[in-house]
RNA sequence: GCGGAUGUGGCGGAAUUGGUAGACGCGCAGCGUUGAGGUCGCUGUGGGGUAACUCCCGUGAAGGUUCGAGUCCUUUCAUCCGCACCA
């Protein structure tokens, strides 16, 4: 008896695939479509692991919908711009297209053997200009509809390279090449408005019921809505035009306790102050070398300076409070000015320990005295408070309660007004980079900013630039800036900005309905095929690819590319786990770790026999050494095995970590399905027991297998599986009940291991395909069984057990438990003092 | 710093959502098959105690609610993810 052998098998069933159209997506009025979609590879040039589970996931789900008698989308393409082409350009040499095609076509050769159920026919990569001509015209929509503007932002800026730079590439505040000290630097930027749909955004968050919950609450927070007061301090001692200091606050309640006020280092009042006053500029510049992220801005040691300006308290002139400029408080929030009232914000008590301000307590805990603050007393929220001073007087309430009545009471005495703020800050798209989709706009002396015109798109990027020093190669071509006015006619200079790769993601899928159409949509396709039934990806993008995306698809309504159904792109979510390995190191003579591949590792050795140390599993990196190679996977063992082995084990949602003995596990299991197929397909053994046993297991395994799948629960759904296996390998049954599970085997093993399927199914006397074949459904009266077992606890511990006919009456049952001879002996006489019965379920016995 | 998650045997995990903790797989041990190794098949496997037993302990830690808690509540520790120019 041969073996099974996925290196002949595997390239066999994907060709009779693709020779029958298996997995073309094609509108079908007849039946109900669904549109899974995974997210789109960045083309890195080698597929991982994470890939192999991302996809497989998709598979799975794409195959059994398909088998359960959809019209399924199932397609695949590549998130192209980015840096990475542009920093290989600038190492190795050669041109951000060739290095990104190259890799395109390497990754899909590698992609291909995992035998996935994908319509190769709309592949298409976001660098095409087919694709981002389109996305320029849209573009244009949105800028005549509204949702487009410039305005001044701040970037990081290389002083040595001249050039902006990521936070990825900011390093302890330092440019990750020149090693330079960053500064932040103001430009003139294109933005998208998605502040505008904050609010809607936030309360559409609420039908995404298929959505994690997690992610739904992380945007909730991202977008961040918060009532508050804002109101203006007067000032004293402030230079002309800033005699009133306007502050925006969610905490009105503590205003008796501020004790200061303090505005960002970005704040106009800084930037006029530091013109004239040079400590002040260079206490500024050091807060403005921290970085543009907020993570940074958070973490770093709160400083302050004390500009000299004073504000008065809104209800009390006599109280003056000092005006710090601190280098915690954020521009982009609120109004960049912030009084602080130490007594009750941790980092405001912080910042006036370190100052010497003082510290009044506005409320203290219910029940609880007034005593000297050692840190900031923050209540939760439904946490009931007395109030000390305040506009509630020495009352007992929440914080909700006291913030309304704090607002109401400034209102009445005309102290600013309750307003509405979101956290959410409108998109900035520029990037000052050649790898991205070029802005479609010129600058016309006469026109100002105009829109290229429509039947100019695409417009190109130019492809003999250079890479051989740093900044954008766009701004200094010879000629691409050199263009036309559409208006005018009269010479005009081309944008050099591009566009942010988010906005590439954000309407991929949208263009995966007609991937070829002359517009970015095709009406009738979109309608059709949106929304994505199921979208499945990393956590990793749970805020900004999804809200982008989200806030994008209401763009794409709005301008006419879209159903008003699609406003909101993913009906379900499902956000994976990564793949994750062992890392093994030995460390030099200085102590600094070397890090060993796993192949070079045996038995917690390397070949020459030095013991490594075992780091726990962490996400695979090339650095660490501690990367699987999905192709000398499916090389040793074939696809199925690897497509396998990523569904078993973990929960889908978490992290799973790569062993080879879990991958060799995984081939050994598949090779004994082959050999129990081949076995009952090739032998006739006369049957020794009954067919009732194996056909109720087979009901059991379809119904359990199809729950696992439906409900995202890959792990259980192979757990079931196995114990199918064992059953079907021990099962005396006769030939045709044997046979007519094994086919079942086939059916139910199709949507993670195809390939092993197809050939089972074939060998069985299946008809055609399995992947065409129809979901196997399972006969609910085998489903049922006739008698339960149910434990009976005394005081809460199981002590017996007994077993019943299943719809046998409570008080039946009751009585059996009684009698039963271990509750007899553990009660000893003790008279029973409840009996709780839950039917199919439990007995607790209470003495 | 802020926001979000996770924590169960030697390991990955299961537990019908408040009702038998440890399904299934790995690993390990014993037995069988095999010339040997591997493969393959069978049996056992949370910790402790016992001659034996349905005896005790046990879901990161501490406390609470309940007839009953891995599951609910409070506090706490550890790890991971995101923080707006990485994709």
């Amino acid at each position: 008896m041969s073996r099974y052998d996925p290196a002949v098998t595997e390239p066999k069933w994907q060709t009779a695939w693709e020779a029958d159209g298996t997995f073309t997506a094609r509108r079908d009025p007849a039946k109900p479509k669904y549109y899974v979609l995974e997210m789109f590879p960045y083309p890195s040039g080698r597929i991982h692991m994470g890939h192999v589970r991302n996809y497989t996931m998709g598979d799975v789900v794409a195959r059994y919908k398909s088998a359960a008698g959809f019209s399924v989308l199932h397609p695949m393409g590549w998130d192209a711009f980015g840096m990475p082409a542009e920093n290989a350009a600038m190492e190795r040499g050669g041109h951000p297209k060739d290095w990104t095609y190259s890799n395109i076509a390497d990754m899909r050769a590698q992609m291909k053997p995992l035998g996935l159920s994908i319509d190769w026919s709309r592949e298409f990569a976001t660098c095409d200009p087919e694709y981002y001509g389109q996305q320029q015209s849209m573009f244009i929509d949105m800028m005549d509809a509204g949702l487009i503007y410039r305005k001044n932002a701040v970037v990081n800026w290389d002083p040595v390279d001249m050039t902006v730079l990521a936070n990825e590439q900011v390093i302890d505040g330092r440019g990750w090449r020149s090693n330079a000290l960053v500064e932040r630097r103001e430009l003139t930027q294109w933005f998208f408005r998605i502040s505008d749909y904050s609010g809607e955004l936030l309360d559409a968050l609420e039908t995404l019921t298929d959505w994690p919950e997690k992610v739904r609450l992380m945007q909730a927070n991202w977008i961040g809505k918060s009532r508050g007061l804002q109101f203006a301090f007067t000032t004293t001692g402030a230079p002309e035009g800033f005699d009133r200091l306007e502050v925006y606050t969610t905490r009105p309640d503590t205003l008796l306790g501020a004790s200061f006020a303090a505005i960002s280092p970005d704040h106009p009042l800084a930037k006029h102050l530091e013109r004239h006053d040079p400590a002040l500029a260079e206490f500024v510049a050091e807060c403005r070398r921290i970085g543009t992220s907020e993570e940074a801005l958070e973490k770093a040691d709160k400083q302050g300076l004390d500009t000299g300006i004073r504000v008065l308290h809104p209800f009390d002139n006599a109280v003056e409070l000092p005006v710090y400029i601190a280098n915690f408080i954020l521009m982009d929030y609120g109004t960049g000015a912030i009084f602080g009232c130490p007594a009750h914000d941790a980092r405001d008590f912080e910042f006036a320990t370190k100052y010497g301000l003082p510290i009044p307590p506005v409320f203290v805990a219910e029940g609880a005295d007034e005593a000297a603050l050692t840190e900031a007393f923050v209540p939760m929220k439904s946490e009931r408070v007395r109030y000390l001073r305040g506009f509630a007087g020495a009352e007992v309430q929440t914080g909700d309660e006291a913030i309304a009545a704090a607002i109401a009471f400034c209102e009445e005495r005309g102290v600013g007004r309750g307003v509405t703020n979101y956290r959410l800050r409108d998109w900035g798209i520029s990037r000052q980079r050649y790898w991205g989709c070029p802005i479609p706009v010129v600058h016309c002396a006469t026109c100002g900013v105009v829109a290229e015109a429509k039947e100019n798109l695409p417009v190109r990027l130019p492809d003999d630039v250079t890479f051989d020093q740093p900044g954008n190669p766009l701004d200094r071509h010879p000629t691409w800036r050199t263009c036309t006015c559409p208006k005018c006619g009269g010479a005009a200079r081309r944008e050099t900005d591009t566009m942010d790769t988010f906005v590439d993601s954000s309407w991929y899928y949208a263009r995966f309905t007609s991937p070829h159409a002359a517009k970015p949509t095709d009406a009738a396709d979109a309608d059709y095929w949106m929304n994505v039934d199921q979208y499945i990806g990393g956590i990793e993008h749970a805020i900004l690819h999804l809200l982008y995306s989200r806030f994008f698809a209401r763009a794409m309504h709005k301008t006419g590319h879209l159903p008003a159904k699609a406003i909101e792109p993913f009906n379900a979510l499902f956000t994976q786990g990564m793949v994750t390995h062992e890392i093994y190191l030995t460390r030099d003579a200085a102590g600094r770790p070397v890090y060993h591949l796993p192949e070079d590792v045996t038995d917690g050795k390397l070949a020459d026999g030095t013991a490594v140390e075992i780091i726990p599993s962490a996400k695979m990196s090339k650095s660490k050494k501690n990367v699987v190679d999905p192709i000398s996977i499916i090389q040793a063992f074939g696809a199925d095995t690897a497509r396998w082995f990523v569904m078993s084990d973990s929960p889908p949602e978490r992290d799973v970590e790569w062993t080879a003995s879990g991958a060799e596990a995984s081939y050994k299991h598949l090779n004994r399905v082959w050999r129990i197929a081949s076995d009952i397909a090739a032998s006739d053994t006369p049957a020794t027991a009954d067919d009732l046993p194996l056909a109720r297991a087979t009901a059991k395994a379809i119904d359990e297998v199809t729950k696992g799948i439906e409900g995202f629960a890959f792990n259980k759904a192979i757990a079931k599986l196995y114990e199918f296996t064992n059953t079907l390998q021990k099962s005396q049954a006769g030939m045709a009940a044997r046979r007519d599970a094994m086919k079942v085997m086939a059916q139910l093993i199709q949507p993670m291991t195809p390939h092993l399927a197809e050939e089972v199914w074939q060998m069985l006397g299946g008809e055609g395909l399995v992947a065409r074949a129809p979901w196997p459904q399972a006969d609910p009266a085998l489903l049922i069984e006739d008698t339960v077992i149910l434990p009976i606890q005394i005081n809460g511990k199981r002590r017996a057990e007994i077993s019943v006919p299943r719809d046998m009456p409570a008080a039946e049952v009751e009585k059996i438990a009684l009698a039963n001879d271990d509750v007899v002996k553990f009660l000893a006489g003790q008279p029973v003092k409840k009996l709780i019965v839950v039917p199919g379920r439990i007995i607790n016995v209470v003495v």
